[in-house]
DNA sequence: GCAACTGCTCTCAATTTGAAAGCAGTTGCA
DNA sequence: TGCAACTGCTTTCAAATTGAGAGCAGTTGC
């Protein structure tokens, strides 16, 4: 664990760790797609190649963003696992969603999560957080009642998708 | 100004906006070191290299986070300017150091204006924010009193090289 | 027995990065 | 009036990274 870092500046050695195109990219989807499998979260928006996803993948479980297991009902399966330190970027990637919304030429049906998001604020980040805790570190459910923030996210988006397609037959 | 993004999400394009390795550290300089030249800019802590400045400045212009303008003191000298869009990256900048102090090998004089972003919350990133928007933006002061935010996260950081020059020669 | 699926790896071209030197001026001072 | 220091870059060229696509050695389910 040699120090080839630039500077010892938080902001600088956070950008060490996930400061590309394609490493937050993977942790959205982990987060708020759920996806734990590499063929998973090769099947990007953005079509991410699978050199890119593998090393990507290596270099988290590296620095201690991700840890990797085998999948009991399969051989060659592999299971990614967030780490505290990933939960832990749920504001930021909150923050950052209500940022491109804001000034960038998002779409209304993959911004709709960043919107309930940005309205849940600091609750519904936590709230997450500790579903996310449950589901990757084994930690024990504080609260078991109703749907997940991430289903009622994704029940969001598909509302969204279902309306849209129903305004494009109108046409 | 073609649709050639990877996708229309929110953390998907501002990504494509700041996530590299350099974006993100020229935007901090602007806002915690106050620099506004290309020569105090290829200053930083990390030894950015020139091409890679001027490219970057250049990119940034073009996307609405910064703006040029010349110095009327020099004919030679430009003056880079922040854009709300980039003023609005403030809390966004304070998560990110929260993050990179609680899980990096951060110094302590690197990370003490990290820490008083945190201790501050987001009352001390909006009057941070006012500041830098009479700074860059001509607006006008709300509120006159005191040192700047900027100003004492600076004395915060030269208070601890202060100190640890003395523990220091203390050996 | 075979198609579909598993997490990758390999190849090779294209792009990006980066250090270093240099440049055409401008400015301040002696 | 000269000259050193400073201005925002640009150029050069090697090295590293990126990326699309094909392929692979197995595993699994039917």
């Amino acid at each position: 664990m040699t120090d080839d870092h630039r500077s010892a500046c938080p902001i600088n050695l956070s950008l060490e760790v996930f400061g590309d195109k394609w490493s937050l990219l993977i942790i959205r989807d982990m987060i708020f797609g759920g996806k734990r499998h590499f063929r998973e979260l090769l099947r990007s928006q953005e079509g991410i190649s699978s050199n890119i996803l593998a090393d990507r993948l290596k270099t988290l479980v590296e620095m201690g963003m991700l840890t990797k297991s085998d999948d009991p009902s399969h051989k060659q399966k592999a299971i990614y696992s967030l780490t505290e330190m990933t939960i832990a970027l749920v504001p930021i990637m909150a923050h950052l969603g209500a940022w491109g919304r804001r000034y960038l030429p998002v779409s209304e049906e993959l911004s709709i999560r960043a919107q309930l998001m940005e309205e849940g604020g600091p609750e519904l980040w936590e709230r997450f957080m500790d579903e996310l805790r449950v589901e990757h570190l084994g930690a024990s459910p504080s609260a078991p009642e109703g749907p997940t923030v991430r289903q009622t996210l994704q029940a969001a988006y598909e509302q969204v998708v279902a309306r849209k397609a129903r305004e494009r037959e109108l046409v």
